[in-house]
Formats: structure tokens, C-alpha cells, sequence
DNA sequence: AATATATGTCGTATGTTTGCGTCATAAAAC
DNA sequence: GTTTTATGACGCAAACATACGACATATATT
């Protein structure tokens, strides 16, 4: 039902990564990897108020995404951030804002 | 279900924020409200490849997340970008990217 | 070996989004 | 005043997302 390939590749990407931004826990989730830097997975569900398992899998879907990377020690799972992946969406986000407010034209004046 | 009220009044905003933007058919008709600067609905609803009625779902969306604004004419509707707002997103993106890629810890070498 | 701990996967219920046809409204053209 | 045109609102079906308990797995501890 969704036409998403009736759109550009850029289009899609940027939307595809909205999305993945588009739920406060995930956003929570990156803020807290970033202050602890690296974490374990079950820190990170102490952390969100949410149950163990929602937590289990917003993480994936960050990860699926590339803006974190996990790496098993053990029995635990220690998550950190991408930061050369966030970089370069903050870049694609940059990007897209200024290539739509850098068409000024005098002509409107609503 | 979504327990969105868990979360701090940032992240619940640009969760919002980054919903709108999550649909490639309103990423371009942010952009074809760029190039054209001003445009009625009818133009936007022929350049993108959905029904009329879900254009209109879509431009909806983005006029009450205030990223448009629609002036009446006649029984046209004139849209238009809303420079402003979409300069003051596009800060907050930047701002949420900067403040967790600014927690730079030598301890994490995932 | 048995138990405890950390984590991911699966199934499922419920809520949300998308897409579109049909209808309502209101200005413009005739 | 009737018809045409442009648009939004409404209602519905299909798809998708969210949240979570129960289960599976695999490493540690005893």
C-alpha cells in the first residue's frame, strides 16, 4: 500500500531515517549512549521506561540503521554510538533543509 | 500504546518533527514548494504520483506541523514554504546531533 | 551438571499511518 | 441559477508500528 518507490532515492533515504528518529525512546536511547558512551543493553532498559523487550528492539532497529554499533562481551551486549554514521546523517539532514531554504524568490509573499 | 508521555518534552518534540519528515511524498513536496516557491494545491497534487486526496492528507500534515503555510484565492489554496519554521527545525536537528556527538570519551573503542 | 543471568526472537493485541473513493462546500464561469 | 472547478472532510481497508509476555539460547556461576 505504501508507494515509496515512486519517490527518489534521496527522498526515501532521509525518510527512512526520520523515521528510525521519529520515537522519543530511540531518541532517549541515543542521548543515553551518548553520556555513558559505551553501555550495556541492560543498563539502557533500566534506563527507558519501557519493558526489557520494547528496549530490545528499538535498539535493533537503531542498529539496523547503523546509528549505533553492539558488540557482545559475554553474556551482556555492550552498545555504543556511530559516530561517523550520525555525522554523516546530521550532514544528509543539513543538506536537505538548506537545498530547500536556499530558493529564496521574491516572488512569494504569503 | 505509545507511551510517548514517558519521555522528556525535547525528545517528544523532535520525534514529531522527525515524523513528518519520515514520508518521502512530503519531503517532495517540500521540495517542490522550494523550486516553485509559491503553488497552488492543484499544481502540487499533479507533480506528485498519489490521488489528489492523499496530497491533500500529506500537505495537512505538514501545515499543521507549521512547515507550510496555505493562503486561500479564490477556490484555489496558494501553499508555501514557511522559511522561518523550517529554519528553527532544522536548528533543533542540528542542535540533537551536536549534543550527542559533543560527549566525545576515549573509554569507548567499539 | 544445575542454576542463574543477559539477551534476542516470536506471537499477538492494540494503535497508527497510508491511500483512496465518495461526498460536501464554496467560489468562478456560464 | 446551474454547472464547473478546486479543495477539504469522512469513512474505510490494508499495511505498519508499538508494547509486551512467553520462550529460546548461550554464557557465567555454583
Amino acid at each position: 500500500m505504501r508507494k515509496t518507490e515512486q519517490f527518489t532515492l534521496q527522498e526515501q533515504e532521509l525518510a527512512v531515517l526520520s523515521r528510525v528518529l521519529s520515537h522519543p525512546a530511540r531518541l532517549a536511547i541515543l542521548k543515553f549512549l551518548a553520556e555513558t558512551e559505551c553501555c550495556i543493553s541492560g543498563d539502557i532498559s533500566n534506563e527507558i521506561p519501557l519493558s526489557r523487550t520494547t528496549v530490545s528492539q528499538h535498539l535493533s532497529e537503531l542498529k539496523y540503521a547503523g546509528l549505533i554499533k553492539g558488540e557482545i562481551e559475554g553474556v551482556k551486549v555492550n552498545y555504543c554510538l556511530d559516530h561517523a554514521k550520525i555525522r554523516a546523517v546530521s550532514e544528509q539532514f543539513n543538506e536537505f533543509f538548506s537545498s530547500i531554504l536556499n530558493h529564496k524568490n521574491p516572488s512569494c509573499n504569503l
